[in-house]
RNA sequence: GGGGCGAUGGCGAAAUGGCAGCCGCGGCGGACUUAAAAUCCGCUGGAGUAAUCCUCCGUGUGGGUUCGACUCCCUCUCGCCCCACCA
């Protein structure tokens, strides 16, 4: 049983006010407020209250504005425009959080600010409606996709009206239904029929390149299969279609992809996470499958270029900058040994040219069959195979050992013609430069672990940067004394176990290097890694380890010198393993070239440059650029996407008239994938069978594309929503676009927000839209966490909070200052109920401030100090609050507000009617996009004329918010001593004489004179004293 | 392995190189109340002190630049994010 709690009397002195800082004013705050109860004890009967009750109001005002189209958008006009857009929501069951909040307040927010700026706004929002979770949704309640999307978005909308969202639902769109995804493949069409001329760096119509190919074929078009007029000419129908598909944006043809077993479908590059399928987490398996592709690699420079134009966050710019992975370099072919074929590898270090001990391809690479010898075949093809089989996670594992196979030929390399074996192992991708590597061991980490492994010679060909030089005399090598003479030279060495560890210095290497030949024993050697290479085998004895000769040589010597030694298959192994010499034996610097023939000592700066050259010049190799950046898979085999409007005969790929768009997604009974990488809609005879105009029968794509699509052109179809015959308007777009603030979070980073920059250059290059970049300012908000701890809010784990909730029990105006509020708004940060509290008490103290009569008396000389101070702290709290919201920071545009509110109370009792009235309407109408059905109802029960949404943002004045004094604090040698009050308009001698006046000053200073007197005009004083 | 971002009271946080901690939460004390809740008022980084004066310490660590550093530069630690056998 609980003890009933004795009465604790605490003595404890009541401490007076602090004077600090004397701008802060010892007012009483109060207020003649009727009481009120805690939010959480509303439940009541329903009446109309002169308390804050904003369940009585906020639902009847938003159907009010929805009534009066307040916020429909007003066609293209003079006044500037301000298109501020979210990501368009993939609907869930689930319902938005308010971590979802965090995103659509702010930007609506904007919205409310800027049309009260006289801004024409466009604050569109629609559906993006197609996808596996819908679909796969679907199939779980055995329902249609199209009626859930229907259903969540719906709900979607119900959440939006509640918090107040202003979007213009009359331009809703949704990209699933035929009047949208119409457009998607008309745009598909556009980049089919479009190729990219590198020569102007633009996209262009196909028919020009193909009255470029009857006149002259390829003669200017170096990039293309070599082809002449004549030959042309000679093509028929079908080829010519197989010809031009190498250069169409959108291609089709047979490549690995990424296949994700649980979604049965091919998924994007981009939507590959750690090996992993981005939506369910199953790791994704390689499969080979002819599919449908953008050309966005065409677009890799430009895309690169424009993010120095854009406002972006600089971490999203730098994951699309590192997505596209750009690397310089050159293409060098190697002929393969008594074949007619090549190998054409791709590397950044053509310095290390004579260092390629052997060559690797990739398992996947169209050589490998060919190249393998019969005697190697058995195990080369159970290689491939394995490889095949593993997922990329388990290929792309970092801890795992090397492994790989000999494919029995040889390559020669090209700069020196040694005569390399001809590997293959699955740590090269088909998917990066030309899938084919020559290896240097020496100086990349990877060929040396695989060389150490398989005993594949490694030969330094660069020069270590950092001079490390290193050599272990192994007990009974060296004569007695050498370590005596080594200390003589102070050359720094460990003994152990009477063994020698020496690190030489560089300028003793020379001195070094006499010394060993003095005090080997014969029969024995001794070598020097790192900075040199050298074995010393006795006096005048000296072999220099550089070149697959000496390799040879120094192996066969040592092996016969020393029978320990002869299971070692080349000197690197054998330094290797003496554990002293690691760290000297490996490094992948940019050093001078050494054991190169003529390119022997060229500088570390200058070598890859000069190598690349003399490549041209010999034709051995070219200058080549390389991205990491792959072309964008679109393909999908399952039902719920957009059709590819394409159709299949006996003479090639026909596309769709476009005129007969939309290809319509057959209505049907059952769209469950199949495993067999077919799309549900090819057991539909009656979508694939068709023919065509000419009677030409054919069949239809039957994959659709991936929702990417979709979402890379939705934010043009808001310029013109409803358009039948087109898919915008180009006057429309003209206006509208570029997107002025798009926001939504980093996780589409590499894949939404670069598609959708690659698609606006594609339609820019042909025509359509007049800007390159569609969005030119760009926000992630930061994700709310629950509540306790740093944990994400997820259904499975149960912490979720709802609007609904939080709308319930404090109304949506306290929920939206409280998202802008809660932290930095790119910033993660736990939910706080007590901090929503905190909110809801401050809208209910400008609500009591608000609606309370007005007794107060004219203007006078007793009011005036109280007045001017009241419109100093009004304009102030313009100039902030607008500027906060202008610049993404909506935290201190709350705390501006809570001060100008304090401001208010704090002074209402001395301050005339009409400056309580001017503030106390200022307050009211900045507070209308934070909280907006809250300032409806008390303009509305002020009397003013509807809508608060209407009025003018209020204008600030620099000249009413100037202070009249100032507080100049000073410091002492950078300890602040004091601070002085002084009129504005104090010059400086004059502040800097009050200053040396201040009484704590001259106690400090202590009868010194300051070498300095330092005065930051209207910030501070700063004295240096000796 | 490479790269990026971040670290400030008990908590969320603020601060063009110029008074660290605005605003809010929580806490403490008071007013009102029979009492509580709510509301209102005051205090609230730490230490010393009778003290509201005053002094010292304090923005993850260690250094540097500067009259002056949360802010700029370098080092390290921790946390989060991205990329990753990228040739």
């Amino acid at each position: 049983m609980p003890t009933k709690k004795t009465q604790t009397t605490r003595v404890k002195t009541t401490k007076a006010t602090k004077s600090k800082i004397a701008a802060k004013k010892k007012v009483v705050r109060q207020t003649q407020s009727p009481s009120h109860r805690t939010p959480q004890s509303l439940a009541g009967p329903f009446s109309k209250s002169e308390k804050y009750v904003p369940q009585e109001f906020e639902s009847k005002w938003f159907e009010k504005w929805q009534a009066d189209e307040l916020y429909k958008t007003a066609p293209a006009d003079e006044r500037p425009k301000a298109y501020i857009l979210d990501f368009f929501p993939y609907p869930s069951g689930d319902g938005l959080s308010v971590g979802h909040c965090r995103n659509y307040v702010p930007t609506d927010v904007l919205a409310r600010y800027y049309r009260m700026k006289g801004y024409n706004v466009l604050h569109p929002m629609g559906w993006d409606a197609f996808g596996l979770p819908a679909e796969n949704a679907a199939i779980k309640m055995k329902t249609n996709p199209a009626k859930l999307i229907a259903q969540y978005a719906a709900n979607y909308k119900r959440q939006f009206a509640l918090i107040g969202i202003s979007f213009d639902w009359s331009r809703e769109i949704n990209s699933s239904t035929p009047e949208y995804y119409r457009w998607t493949q008309w745009i598909f069409l556009q980049l089919y029929k479009a190729w990219y001329d590198r020569r102007v760096n633009r996209a262009r119509p196909i028919a020009d390149l193909e009255k470029e190919l009857a006149e002259k074929g390829t003669r200017d078009i170096d990039w293309a299969e070599p082809l002449t007029a004549e030959q042309w000419s000679a093509m028929d129908l079908k080829a010519r279609r197989e010809y031009l598909s190498n250069l169409r944006l959108a291609y089709r043809k047979p490549a690995w992809l990424n296949w994700c077993p649980q979604d049965k479908t091919v998924i994007a590059n981009e939507e590959v996470k750690d090996g992993a399928c981005w939506r369910c987490g199953t790791p994704v398996e390689k499969r080979m499958l002819n599919q449908w592709f953008f050309r966005i690699t065409e677009y890799a420079d430009r895309l690169l270029a424009d993010l120095d134009t854009i406002d972006w966050p600089e971490h999203i710019k730098l994951m699309q900058r590192n997505w596209i992975g750009r690397s310089e370099g050159a293409e060098v072919k190697f002929p393969v040994d008594g074949s007619d074929q090549s190998i054409t590898v791709f590397t950044t270090r053509p310095d290390t040219l004579w260092g390629a001990t052997f060559m690797v391809l990739a398992p996947e690479h169209p050589l490998v069959e060919e190249l393998t010898t019969p005697a190697r075949q058995a195990e080369v093809e159970a290689y491939v195979k394995e490889a095949m089989r593993k997922t990329e996670a388990d290929r792309t594992a970092i801890e795992k050992d090397k492994t790989g196979v000999f494919i029995g030929s040889y390559a020669i390399n090209p700069v020196n013609n040694e005569k390399i074996p001809i590997w293959v192992a699955d740590y090269v991708m088909m998917g990066y430069g030309t899938g084919a590597i020559m290896a240097v061991p020496a100086h990349d980490e990877r060929d040396f672990q695989f060389a150490l492994k398989f005993g594949l010679p490694i030969l330094p060909v660069i020069e270590r940067t950092d001079g490390l030089a290193k050599s272990f005399a192994l007990g009974g090598t060296m004569r007695d004394g050498f370590a005596d003479a080594l200390r003589a030279e102070s050359i720094p060495f460990e003994e152990k176990q009477g063994s020698l560890y020496i690190t030489i210095p560089a300028n003793k290497l020379d001195r070094y290097i006499e010394m060993a030949q003095e005090f080997v024993v014969p029969g024995k050697w001794n070598e020097i890694v790192g900075a040199r290479w050298l074995f010393i085998f006795g006096k005048g004895d000296i072999w220099t380890f550089g070149g697959i000769e000496s390799e040879k040589k120094i192996l066969a010597r040592c092996h016969e010198l020393e029978p320990n030694v002869r299971h070692k298959r080349t000197v690197m192994e054998m330094l290797y393993a003496v554990e002293f010499y690691r760290d000297a034996l490996f490094h992948a610097e940019y050093g001078a070239m050494i054991n190169s023939n003529e390119f022997t000592g060229t500088p570390g700066d200058v070598a890859v440059k000069r190598v690349t050259e003399w490549l041209e010049k010999t034709g051995k190799g070219k200058r080549r650029v390389h991205y990491k950046l792959r072309d964008w898979g679109i393909s999908r085999q399952r039902y719920w996407g957009t059709p590819i409007p394409i159709i299949h005969t006996d003479q090639g790929e026909v596309p769709v008239d476009e005129k007969d768009l939309p290809v319509k997604l057959p209505d049907v009974e059952s769209y469950e994938p199949t495993a067999t990488g077919e799309s549900p809609l090819a057991t539909i005879p009656k979508f694939v069978n068709v023919t065509l105009p000419d009677g030409t029968p054919g069949k239809r794509e039957t994959d659709t594309m991936g929702t990417f699509a979709c979402s890379s052109w939705y934010f043009m179809r808001f310029a013109d929503p409803h358009n039948d015959q087109e898919p915008f308007a180009k006057k429309q777009v003209a206006y509208w676009l570029p997107v002025d603030t798009y926001v939504g979070g980093a996780e589409h980073a590499v894949m939404h927000l670069l598609y959708a920059r690659f698609w606006t250059k594609v339609l820019y290059d042909l025509g359509y839209v007049p800007f390159v970049e569609p969005f030119k300012q760009l926000r992630n908000q930061g994700m709310i966490l629950a509540p306790d701890g740093k944990e994400k809010m997820s259904k499975s784990k149960g912490n979720v909070i709802t609007p609904d909730e939080v709308v319930k029990e404090y109304g949506a105006d306290a929920l939206r200052a409280y998202e802008m509020f809660i932290s930095d708004f790119e910033q993660a940060t736990p939910w706080s109920t007590q901090g929503l509290g905190g909110t809801w008490r401050w809208l209910r103290r400008v609500w009591d401030l608000e609606l309370q009569p007005n007794n107060r008396p004219a203007p006078s000389a007793t009011t005036d100090p109280a007045d001017r101070a009241l419109r100093r702290a009004m304009h102030k709290a313009i100039k902030k609050v607008s500027a906060d919201i202008e610049g993404f920071r909506f935290n201190t545009v709350v705390s501006s507000m809570m001060e100008f509110t304090n401001a208010i109370v704090d002074l209402q009792n001395q301050v005339s009617a009409a400056a309580f009235d001017e503030a106390r309407d200022t307050l009211l109408v900045m507070l209308a996009p934070i909280a907006p059905f809250m300032a409806e109802e008390i303009w509305a029960r002020k009397g003013r004329p509807y809508s608060i949404h209407q009025q003018k943002w209020p204008r600030y004045d620099a000249s009413l918010a100037a202070d009249e004094m100032m507080t100049i604090p000073i410091q002492i040698n950078g300890k602040l001593r004091d601070r002085i009050e002084l009129p504005v308009g104090a010059s400086e001698a004059e502040v800097k004489d009050a200053a040396l006046k201040s009484e704590n000053v001259q106690r400090h200073l202590a009868g010194k004179t300051p070498l300095k007197v330092i005065y930051v005009p209207g910030k501070m004083v700063s004295l240096v004293v000796p």
